[in-house]
DNA sequence: TCGATATTTCGACAACCATCGAATTGATGT
DNA sequence: ACATCAATTCGATGGTTGTCGAAATATCGA
């Protein structure tokens, strides 16, 4: 049994994506940002915080999506992400379990 | 007081060099690797196990040197590797703490 | 000393990736 | 319909990095 029931594997690619995402420090900026939010207006609100050009941003939130680690929401003109905990509480079993 | 009391922290610069040392394929093998054995002859084991080339080997050993992953000890001809585990705990802490 | 073996360094190449300006799509309010 | 604002897509650029062959360095045994 893994350590916890009902969370997913991740996939080795999965595993990849994540890893890399995690690798760029701009991306784990945004996580942290995430984290403490309840993550309203992304795009508005990140780039007060980050100072990042519009299409930047995009690519890395979808690259952050695209890893499991957000998930959007279209609100009317804006898009709302949220934090996956999960995906990244899997990494992080992962990496216990292969390498610690 | 840290999770871990006689844990070193993390430099920023620490923590971008694991995260990148760990979302390459073949780094993340050649540590999965290490992390089994007690860490004997690694460039021959190394390249039994994983087919590389001794350059490119030689390459990753490196990056995960200066990461502070991995450790190595010269034996005559030949070079140990040794996974530095607390490296390890402390990336995992520190995700777990800025992200979790 | 000499030849063999282990590992590193060098140099080059190709693939990948972060970045951003400009153009585009999509939604809102007037 | 139109102007405005949010966000994405496109295209280009510069920098990073994984890869390996070849040469160099280092160590050992004969």
């Amino acid at each position: 049994m893994a350590p916890h029931a009902n969370q997913p594997e991740l996939t080795d690619d999965q595993l990849s994506r994540v890893a890399k995402a995690l690798a760029d420090p701009r991306r784990y900026e945004i996580l942290k940002k995430l984290g403490t939010q309840p993550c309203a207006t992304p795009c508005s609100h990140m780039r007060d915080a980050i100072d990042i050009s519009p299409a930047t941003l995009s690519h890395h939130m979808k690259e952050l999506e695209t890893a499991g680690l957000v998930r959007s929401e279209k609100d009317g003109k804006f898009v709302n992400y949220f934090l996956q905990h999960h995906i990244l509480r899997a990494y992080l079993n992962r990496l216990k379990a292969d390498l610690a």
